[in-house]
DNA sequence: AATGAATGAGTGTTCATTCAT
DNA sequence: GATGAATGAACACTCATTCAT
């Protein structure tokens, strides 16, 4: 193992124990020491690789948003009818969201800042903007093979993104803790009505 | 003005000020003395009215959760079409929220503490499921008079939530920052969306 | 009830309850609002009568001086044999300090503060002065009826007050916690040691 | 110097520090900030060492109380007439707390804590039940070898006890100051008559 | 006399960050 | 690269005292 890899272990190392900690306890009642002793690490070693807190949190909030991305990315990118990739992509969605359900809140928590914090909101928009750009593609492709009603693509893009975060909410605020504990029956119960529309047909 | 009178003023004038301190920095980067300097009022008297910065920040959720609730059930309560009653609901929700935007981010901290803490997850579930259930009428109401399909009514209420938070997320962090600026757009993106779904029909 | 005899009233009544406060706290934690609720009285009622927790303290301490003074001299003033009387002073003094157990931490903190501050340890002083005269007087007597060596009455004066302070201490600390935890038996294995001396005779 | 050494080092730093303001204001006057000053450190290097305030005054206390016992232990275990080896040990210890007089006021905060407080109290306990081992042992040596009466070793220690507890407190509130103001001969005064006894010889 | 709301200086403690080794 | 002792600004909360009513 070369210098370079050392530190990019290292680095996961700390990112790893960090989101731990910020998970446990929230960014603001996270202290170094901490993720310092999380990491197993000295209090020197973690700021040698990271200038600050405030460093760390983004790292993490970026490093999650490309992964989610990418996650999307590949799933989307199939071949198959689009409203078969479009449950499969909110159905892993599912899968991989409750893996990490001790960060959801952290999600929130930047939530919270970005509507307050320039920097912060400019990533978290890109990071929607690409994320509705994937479902717009699919949708777009759900029009022209007919599967869908022809509807604004991104009108169609924005009601999944809100489908989507909207469920996580209710979902990780345990709102509706009946027998909608799952986020992916969650996720379904939305999608479907969605798709079928609630009006009565005339 | 008597004794009485003047205590609901002075705990209303310190409610008013920490909304504004915290709509400017956040709970965390508000301080005490911030609150107290907005409110033209000494530390020793805030405290007197409040035992711990914790409990104004409870307060303020109450108090916004109760008045939230209070506005949607006096909308919901009409006897128009359900249609109109719901168009009606998010139409005054939306202004209501644009009035209050500094107050948003606040609550994307109290879920991210929701999620963490039961004593606020559980007043936040409270709040939901009161929010859901005068939903859930006006669209029982609906199937009845023939407006809407007739879906399980729980579950287009949990759309309709799903829906408004969803919306006001992407509202508050700009992420769909084109045209639909303003919330009450992007509520009537997604609810005519939803009511006339998006599968093509067969 | 006149006026002077209502304000004395009120007066006994704060001590009281500032006696109680203190005894349950110690000074320091002792805060005036402790003292106001005890007392069941307002805040204003109890500066109206002492300038300030400072005053009560003081005051607290000068009258429990001046009882004991008191009840001491009564006793020592009867006609018996000088032992007797020592005895009885010392059999009535425990009986006393055992009532008002709760008290004696505050003694304490007065020597402390007294070692620091002249004030205070000119007030006890004067009382151990007042004190220990009363002995020497009946030592003297002892001496003089041949009940009591011939040795400097003042001196033993000494011996006794410090039997008694250092009893008082062992006592309040528990620290001969076997049979001893009488303040009576305490004073009695002192005194009658003192009286027939540790050294064998030659 | 090494990390282990350096630590003990600032250790007693903070507590010679702490000591010396104590004995200047007592513990609740002192601020964490005269501390610190003191010290010549920062307000975080203290808290690096001590957790509070707290801490730094128990250990102030035991270290006091442990080094106190070793010192009368030596002198205890002497091998001379038991008389000499209590006049020394009196002597010695006189002279000892003569240099650490500043101290002496914290002795009686303790007293008053201890009289309130359980972990205090058992501490303060400890310390006088070894304390008085000692003495006991000497006197019983001193019983042995005709030196002393044949009482109960027991009651003869206590009464040691209770004689240098009482002198001290004299000596500390200078309640005798015409020519005892040395704590050296308020002790012999106190002794011999304890050794001779006031009683009259039948 | 009495009330209790209001004051504001004071204090123990925390914690992100730095830096000598 | 790594350590962990050291820094010091910041902050929530306390409480003796005052004073308008």
């Amino acid at each position: 193992m070369d210098k370079r890899e050392l530190s990019e272990v290292r680095k996961e190392q700390i990112l790893q124990a960090a989101a731990a900690v910020f998970a446990r306890l929230g960014f603001h009642k996270a202290r170094m020491d901490d993720i310092v002793q999380e990491a197993g690490l000295s209090k020197g070693a973690v700021y040698w690789y990271f200038e600050s807190k405030d460093e760390i949190i983004t790292t993490i909030l970026n490093r999650f948003m490309d992964r989610e991305l990418e996650n999307l990315q590949q799933i989307g990118q199939g071949e198959g009818p689009a409203l078969v990739r479009l449950r499969d992509m909110m159905r892993i969605l599912a899968k991989e969201v409750e893996e990490i359900t001790d960060l959801i809140p952290i999600i929130y928590e930047f939530y919270a800042v970005a509507a307050r914090e320039e920097t912060i909101r400019r990533a978290i928009q890109k990071y929607f903007k690409n994320y509705s750009a994937l479902l717009e593609e699919v949708v777009r492709d759900g029009i022209e093979r007919g599967e869908l009603r022809d509807v604004p693509p991104r009108d169609a893009a924005l009601s999944l993104v809100v489908l989507i975060e909207g469920c996580m909410l209710i979902w990780i605020l345990g709102a509706f803790n009946h027998r909608e504990s799952d986020l992916e029956i969650l996720f379904e119960i939305g999608f479907d009505l969605l798709l079928e529309g609630l009006a009565a047909e005339v």
